[in-house]
DNA sequence: CGATCGCTTGAGCAAAATCAAACCTCGTGG
DNA sequence: CCACGAGGTTTGATTTTGCTCAAGCGATCG
């Protein structure tokens, strides 16, 4: 069930066998079958649980008083909602499923007992939350220098790279459910300038998009596009000297 | 020496004496004064220490391979350069210093052992890196967003609280070491365009920027042209519950 | 079969970028 | 003490990019 978030987890280091039937346990629990644009956790939230997205897509957003929404960030399957509730009193923000979702509520208590008797986890989980941190950062550089068809370039760039690190691409294709207003609102951008930067970039070859469904023919010209240097999703292995059979 | 690192940590919950000073101590043992713009860690750097910032600012930066730069934020004293480092393998973007600054060195070893010693300093560097992350997405919101002149007006809102938070405020006045033209590479905005924006706020009466000096003659009606909402700082002792006495 | 949602297109407009030049201030060295 | 130069700010003119408004089209689903 947590196949993904053991997956994105073992990007970092890999974990033992008992510590991944913990986490598949823990993740099973109690798992909820959302709508699409459903509120998972709200702005002010104080939750008792973290979730888990097992299944679907969601994203982070904040609107301004005037109505203008920005999405800060997409989270996939083995991505972690509110993992900061640790910590921070509430929630800044809000997370709102995108595709229909499953998603896995785990109880502070659960996932406590689970940093605790893993170390492993909790260093894992920990780097999780940094490059999600990166990825917001990139997200600025995005939003701010690039002009548009670089913009969404980029964005595909990072999807594509993220949804193959936790096995969820086939070749050169992955499924991206997001309409163009979502993309608008990702990249700060128009929608009907969305629509046209789109048609440009089909026109350039640089990406077949086509209902929910994205292919990138040639990844090093849309890389080459987008100005994309992947250096900020640490893709590789950043905790690699750890042993699988330490806790 | 380390006063505004330690009012940083104490928004979050009170630290005991014995803490405070570990603290101190530990950003004594090496600390270098920088020149303006003078990096203190690199892209790919895999640093053995933490750098504190004491004294003056500094920003987190990208450079696109066309020569466009995008600050992706601001360090002022208290803030920490490389916390992630102990987890991430490399640095995926470069600090470097703003004004001339004073910067504590502690070694990874004097960390570790601090936060073992004391928890709830751990704690509270796991806070603070929350923190920093929620002032990243919110920059995605701003600079996606908003228009150049509630951009601005957001930036001194942050700014003003932020400098607040650790003593570095005198009334409605604060020091903003930052040129117009780095404004700009903050806002992704045009230098021009920062320049002919800061004097419609100047103009409206919202801010008096002369020099390095800023004052807000009227947080209140800022923040209004900002369309500001302070949440995401989490200002208000997110672990207040916590006792000082306790480790 | 009509309603709704998402995509597409066109026309006009506004915000911000670019280019180019002038100006100011402040530190430095003659 | 003044001239010089560098860095920073300001201004004007022009162009570009992307936005807004408005309408039409095409699926898909009760």
């Amino acid at each position: 069930m947590a196949t993904h978030l053991i997956r994105k987890l073992e990007r970092f280091s890999p974990l033992s066998g008992e510590a991944k039937h913990a986490l598949e346990r823990a993740t099973s629990i109690t798992v909820r079958q959302l709508k699409p644009r459903q509120d998972i956790v709200q702005e002010g939230d104080k939750p008792r649980q973290v979730h888990v997205m097992l299944e679907g897509w969601a994203c982070r957003y904040r609107i301004l008083p005037d109505g203008r929404r920005q999405i800060m960030g997409h989270l996939v399957p083995g991505d972690i909602c509110d993992l900061r509730m640790f910590i921070l009193k509430q929630m800044d923000h809000t997370v709102s499923t995108i595709s229909a979702a499953r998603v896995a509520e785990v109880p502070s208590d659960t996932l406590l007992a689970l940093t605790d008797a893993f170390p492993r986890i909790s260093r894992a989980l920990w780097w999780v939350s940094l490059v999600e941190e990166a990825i917001s950062r990139e997200w600025i550089v995005n939003n701010s220098q690039r002009e548009a068809g670089e913009r969404l370039a980029h964005l595909f760039c990072e999807i594509f790279l993220r949804l193959r690190a936790v096995g969820l691409t086939n070749g050169q294709s992955c499924d991206v459910p997001l309409t163009q207003a979502e993309l608008a609102e990702t990249t700060g951008l128009s929608t009907v300038h969305v629509n046209r930067t789109l048609q440009d970039l089909r026109a350039a070859g640089l990406i077949i998009l086509k209902g929910k469904h994205l292919t990138i023919p040639d990844l090093a010209a849309l890389k080459a596009a987008a100005l994309f240097n992947p250096n900020y999703l640490h893709l590789d292995r950043d905790g690699g000297a750890f042993d699988a059979n330490e806790p």
